[in-house]
DNA sequence: CATTACACTTTGAAATTCAAAGTACTTTAT
DNA sequence: ATAAAGTACTTTGAATTTCAAAGTGTAATG
C-alpha cells in the first residue's frame, strides 16, 4: 500500500476538485453556474461532471425553469464520502 | 478569474503530486524510492518525473553508486514555491 | 560463458481532456 | 410572420496524457 492510496483518481483533475468543491457547500448547483465558477468549456465541464456522474459521486437533475432547460447536479451521499475521504488523505499527504 | 485558478495543472495527477509531496520532505529521493513510496511502474514513474522536470519544478542528477546507475530528484526552488502555492489553492478551494 | 538481476528508457496503445461544432429550442428584432 | 441571435446543453473527434510492456545496457552470479 502506498501513500497515495486513498488519494481518488476521479477527484485528480483540477475541474471535478472544483466541482465537488462546489457541490460540498451548495445543494445544487446548475450547469451555467459550475460553468462560470470555474472558467471551463461547455464541453470539458461536460465530460467532467459525466466522470463524477458515472462514479456515481453527484446526481443530474434536469428539468424546465418557465421554458428553458436547467441541468443541475447535487453530490450523492457516496460521493461525500469519498470526497471526504480525499481531503484526508490529501492533507495526510500534504502535511507529512 | 476562476475558483480553480492557482490549482497548478502540473500536479494535478496523484503520482506528480506524491512526488513533489516527498520531495518537499526529503532533500533527494532516487527513482527506486519513488518508485516503491507511490506503487509506480517504472514508465508510468518516468513520464511523470518528466513532466515535473520539464516545467523545472524538480531536478535529476545522475551517477553510479558503486557501479550501479542512480538517478536522484530533487524539488528546485521554483517547484518549492509553486507547490505551497498550490497547497495553498487547494487549502482554499476545499476549506472553503 | 550463460543466466538472472538491476536501473532505468523507449514505445505505442488506451484513456482522457478539450474546444469546436452541432442540436433543439426560445427570445428578440424586422 | 420570418429571420437572426441567444440559451443550454450534447456530440464529436483531434490532441494530449497516462500507462505498462518490452527494450537497452551493465553487473552480478552460477
Amino acid at each position: 500500500m502506498s501513500i497515495i492510496n486513498d488519494i481518488n483518481k476521479a477527484f485528480d483533475h483540477r475541474i471535478r476538485l472544483g466541482i465537488m468543491s462546489i457541490l460540498m457547500v451548495n445543494d445544487y448547483a446548475d450547469f451555467n453556474l459550475l460553468k462560470d465558477l470555474l472558467g471551463a468549456t461547455d464541453g470539458n465541464l461536460a465530460s467532467h461532471v459525466k466522470a463524477l456522474e458515472k462514479e456515481e459521486y453527484i446526481k443530474v437533475e434536469k428539468q424546465f425553469i418557465g421554458r428553458k432547460p436547467n441541468t443541475r447536479y447535487s453530490v450523492t451521499s457516496v460521493g461525500k464520502k469519498e470526497f471526504k475521504k480525499h481531503i484526508d488523505a490529501l492533507e495526510k499527504l500534504i502535511g507529512k
